[in-house]
RNA sequence: GCAGAAGUGGUGGAAUUGGUAGACACGCUGGACUUAAAAUCCAGUGGACAGUAAUGUCCGUGCGGGUUCAAGUCCCGCCUUCUGUACCA
């Protein structure tokens, strides 16, 4: 009776899907549990044995916490809108949403495979109209709030215009649009509908704005400052400018401080957060006005380092800061023109390219020092970006880097105001345990003190306050593409009108090309049926808008994120077709246990869904402000590379232990023409390219072996395994073993399938000890002393391996347990049930037989796991290790209860310690009980 | 530049609080079975040196110091690789 993975896998995966056998359900007297894997994109390429990683960890988490007792809901869907299906059907004219279903059955197909309990009936696509409702829903729901920054949460925006009406908004501290001008409720009750509509979009937290984005001209379309790869674009790596749009915003900055709080309650990996920190950025320090002279104007800076203050020599601005036209004095227009001219033009990846290049242009204008009255020039310089803080910097060359390298530059005067610090090669930055000096009345001062000194001072004299910056961004949310979600917005004389619930969702329309059309609007500007009859209430004809009743429709789309931000809530309640997810079905789920995907996503997907659950939790709709408590990125699985070595100019392959005597060239060969020997398949080989069918091959004792290399895995790099190959060969048992096996969860490994041959042979041996004289049989004798030590040294090393993910180490310890039990020819049912349950989780196939051929009739799934009882591994004596001034040199049985003394005397008396110290007294002896012997001397 | 992670045999990796470095595998070498191969099974496998052998000695966790009876593990200083980020005032 063989061990016939292939029979065996397919049977049980149809008893599971037959059985619903992981169907969660909403209500149950068990602790709910909630194991989360970051939805896939389901690509044209399918999956690589990549892919499958912390899906198989998640999946063994959730399968051990079934055997422990909890209700758990394990869901897998797709995040089915993007950028790929798009680009191919523009290339080809192939609707996305064809394509799109074709890639989600390829990946059904290879993820049902792998034996996952996924729980499919709750399974949700972002691209789907049924879900994207949900994710128009919440914008509308942004759309109608605002953020309270006393409260300190969002509101509804009829709360606001309440406000409005009473009193104005003189005294609301709400999170808004700079330019935001102060009205009485005089003033509001005069304003138009119109007037009154724009200053709302001033506060609510998803707005439209003038803003300047990062344009792609090649991809027709804004991307995302982490679309953006060293300038270029992602995907393609298409040049990126700078150009302003109107385009949808969200209002991420006003909930920063609570993203950074909220990093603290949430136990997520300290790198992960590291880079949310840094991407938030927060910095303390105070805005300062300083006059122009000579102009009524003012220049608003923020400085992180007030202190400073008496080393400012100059200002820089940046190019596009307002004020630059209109200071500039009439001798510097030209050159001034000029200088902004050409930053404008120049794209980003020139900018990134030579950021050590100083650039700048003097105004002509000089600006009053607040505390000295001095004049001080007005520079222009790329180096300062309009984007952040007020687009212009007070310049202390002293003690900033790029203050200095401007200065130098320039030539502009560098003050000293440090104490005894030399600064005639660099600046000095340093903060801590440095002396103010040239600096009137904070002369003497270290940092901090001259901080709150001066922060007060440039409070009393009324030119600043103290105040806290970011460098995060408010989210900009369109984009002009078609495979995205459409906004719920139709266009009354320019001004957004939201669409109401009960019409969601609006459907993508039908457009005959998918690139932008040719005046520059967005793909859905082709789109002919796609304007909102207020009437009917439904999408009509173009042709039919008259401004009166019918109105255009919005033409982005939604970004990537959108979809991605809230579909772990709608998991909860998938299939409710009237809200996003019932109260109950919320309340009883409340947020994921254990959330397990990339760490690529870190400042994406992660900061953006944790905004959008903090705001969800603030309008009442979900009941915890952080939605996944713990967090594990898995490692990226690498590909193992093989070459070839081609003597130059001949088609003349040579063995990679004789190239050195060739002058040659490496040329990747695919991976699987190479055995576990790395041994190359010439045959195989040849047949591969019609340049090599004549291909002469250098052998080294009689074989062609290869290069190996680590790299990413790409099928440019003819390294890519796929997991659908595997499970043929070897089973998916053994692709989850030898995945787990391959190293710690969260490492980088590379990936060299002859590895496998090991956990394959493992299965084969557990298969084994069910089996005599090769028909299924186990004996109803009682366990031996050895066989219930093996068992129970499992069970605690496998919870404990669970409990701290390290999945690697509990396939050895299985591999350990079953080596032993063949040693001890053990064949009893009491071990050999237990072992069969604690080894579902990671092998649930070969587990599932085994369980039924031991004569169970439902699912080992959902069995106790076995309890650990520690008696069975109670020792009567320890073989201690006895070492010389640290060196082990023997070993030493001894009863673990033996005295400190006598175990001293023992030792001593022993011959090899005679032997080791040679006639010498020894100066100390440590005994460490259970433990060590360590003879000093 | 900044932030983070990691460096252990030929390879992937193990060593939970400082306590026997190299578990478990892959690969390799030798053997059994076989006409042969595959599969399976058995033995060996960090390096150097000595010994016919059992065995013994020395060296070994990126490098250099330190703490300790004892360091892969703790401290100080470097080097290398990977990942993220990029003029943030």
């Amino acid at each position: 009776m063989e061990y016939n993975f292939r029979e065996i896998e397919a049977k049980w995966q149809k008893f599971w899907a037959d059985n619903q056998t992981f169907k969660a359900e909403n209500t149950s007297d068990k602790p709910k549990f909630y194991v989360l894997d970051m939805f896939p994109y389901p690509s044209g390429a399918g999956l690589h044995v990549g892919h499958p990683l912390g899906y198989i960890a998640s999946d063994i988490y959730a399968r051990y916490k079934r055997h422990k007792g909890f209700n758990v809901m394990h869901p897998q869907g797709y995040d089915s809108f993007g950028l790929p299906a798009e680009q191919y059907a523009i290339q080809t004219g192939q609707h996305p949403a064809i394509t799109t279903e074709a890639n989600i059955a390829t990946y059904r197909k290879q993820l049902d495979k792998i034996g996952f309990s996924f729980d499919w009936s709750r399974e949700v696509r972002t691209s789907d109209p049924n879900y994207y409702k949900w994710t128009q829903w919440i914008f509308i729901q942004l759309f109608e709030s605002y953020y309270c920054n006393e409260a300190n949460q969002a509101r509804a925006i009829s709360e606001l215009i309440q406000i409005f009406e009473t009193e104005g908004n003189s005294k609301i501290n709400a999170a808004c649009d700079e330019d935001t001008a102060v009205f009485s409720a005089e003033d509001w009750k005069n304003y138009s509908e119109e007037e009154q509509q724009k200053i709302l979009l001033k506060y609510r937290l998803t707005f439209l704005s003038e803003t300047e984005v990062n344009w792609c001209p090649a991809l027709g379309t804004v991307l995302a400052n982490d679309e953006i790869v060293n300038g270029v674009s992602e995907r393609g790596g298409h040049t990126v400018v700078r150009k302003k749009m109107k385009q949808w915003s969200m209002r991420i900055t006003a909930y920063a401080q609570r993203l950074l709080d909220g990093l603290d309650k949430i136990d997520w990996p300290q790198p992960l957060k590291d880079a949310q920190t840094y991407w938030i950025g927060r910095s303390e320090g105070a805005m300062v006005s300083f006059k122009v002279a000579d102009f009524d104007a003012e220049i608003e800076v923020f400085t992180t380092r007030p202190d400073t203050i008496y080393g400012v020599s100059f200002m820089t601005l940046a190019p596009e800061h307002e004020l630059v036209s209109k200071i500039t004095t009439p001798q510097q227009k030209e050159a001034v023109e000029a200088y902004v001219k050409a930053t404008a033009k120049r794209s980003e990846l020139d900018r990134m390219a030579d950021v050590k290049t100083i650039s700048g242009i003097f105004t002509g204008a000089y600006a009053l020092h607040p505390f000295t009255g001095e004049k001080v020039q007005i520079w222009i310089g790329d180096y300062v970006l309009a984007s952040y803080g007020t687009g212009a910097v007070m310049a202390v060359p002293c003690g900033d880097e790029r203050d200095y390298a401007f200065a130098k530059h320039f030539n502009i005067e560098i003050p000293n105001i440090f104490e005894g610090v030399d600064i005639s090669n660099e600046a000095c930055s340093t903060k801590e345990g440095i002396k103010i000096a040239n600096s009137d009345f904070l002369n003497g001062l270290t940092y901090k003190k001259a901080m709150k000194r001066i922060i007060y001072e440039i409070e009393q004299k009324g030119i600043g306050y103290g105040k806290i910056n970011y460098r995060l961004r408010d989210a900009v949310f369109s984009r002009q593409r078609y495979w995205g979600e459409p906004f719920p917005v139709y266009y009354k004389n320019g001004l957004p009108q939201m669409i109401s619930k009960k019409y969601l969702p609006i459907v993508l329309p039908e457009v005959e090309k998918y690139l932008p059309t040719e005046d520059g609007k967005p793909p859905l500007g082709n789109a002919t049926v796609w304007a909102w009859d207020t009437v009917k209430n439904e999408v009509v004809s173009i042709d039919l808008i008259n401004g009166e009743t019918i109105f255009p429709l919005e033409l982005n789309t939604m970004p990537g994120w959108a979809g991605s931000s809230q579909y772990f809530n709608r998991y909860m309640d998938a299939n409710n077709n009237e809200e996003m997810f019932s109260k109950e079905a919320i309340n009883y789920w409340q947020d994921v246990d254990l959330y397990i995907g990339g760490s690529e996503h870190a400042t994406g997907h992660l900061l953006y869904s944790r905004f959008w659950q903090k705001f969800m939790f603030d309008r009442g709709f979900v009941p915890t402000d952080e939605y996944a408590k713990k967090l594990i990125n898995q490692g990226m699985i690498t590909g193992t590379s093989a070459f070839v070595y081609r003597v130059e100019g001949e088609n003349k392959f040579v063995s990679k232990g004789l190239k050195s005597n060739f002058k040659v060239q490496p040329i990747h060969s695919d991976v699987s023409f190479v055995n576990a020997s790395d041994e190359l398949d010439i045959e195989a080989f040849k047949n591969w390219r019609e340049e090599y069918k004549e291909a002469e091959f250098i052998l080294e004792d009689g074989k062609y072996i290869v290069g190996r290399e680590v790299e990413k895995m790409s099928k440019s790099k003819y390294n890519v395994v796929n997991p659908d190959e595997i499970c043929e060969e070897y089973g998916a048992d053994s692709l989850r073993l030898f995945e787990m096996f391959l190293g710690p969860l969260e490492q980088s490994k590379p990936w060299k399938t002859s590895g496998i041959s090991g956990v394959y042979s493992f299965l084969k041996k557990l298969w084994k000890l069910y089996i005599v004289n090769g028909e299924f049989s186990v004996s109803d004798d009682a366990p031996t002393k050895d066989e219930l030590k093996t068992l129970h040294k499992t069970i605690k090393k496998v919870e404990e391996d669970i409990a701290n993910f390290s999945f690697n180490t509990s396939v050895s310890t299985f591999m350990i347990a079953v080596n032993e039990l063949t040693a001890l020819k053990c064949n009893k049912r009491a071990i050999l049930e237990p072992l069969a349950i604690i080894i579902e989780p990671y092998a649930p196939h070969i587990a599932e037989e085994l369980w039924h051929k031991l004569g169970h009739t439902s699912s080992v799934a959902t069995e106790d796991f076995p309890i650990f009882e520690a008696q069975h591994l109670v020792e009567s004596s320890k073989e201690y290790p006895v070492s010389f001034n640290g060196k082990m040199r023997f070993k030493l049985e001894l009863p673990l209860d033996m005295s400190k003394e006598d175990i001293e005397k023992t030792v001593l008396a022993h011959q090899k310690t005679q032997d080791q110290l040679q006639g010498r007294t020894p100066k100390k002896v440590i005994i460490v009980p259970g433990k060590i012997i360590n003879i000093v001397g």
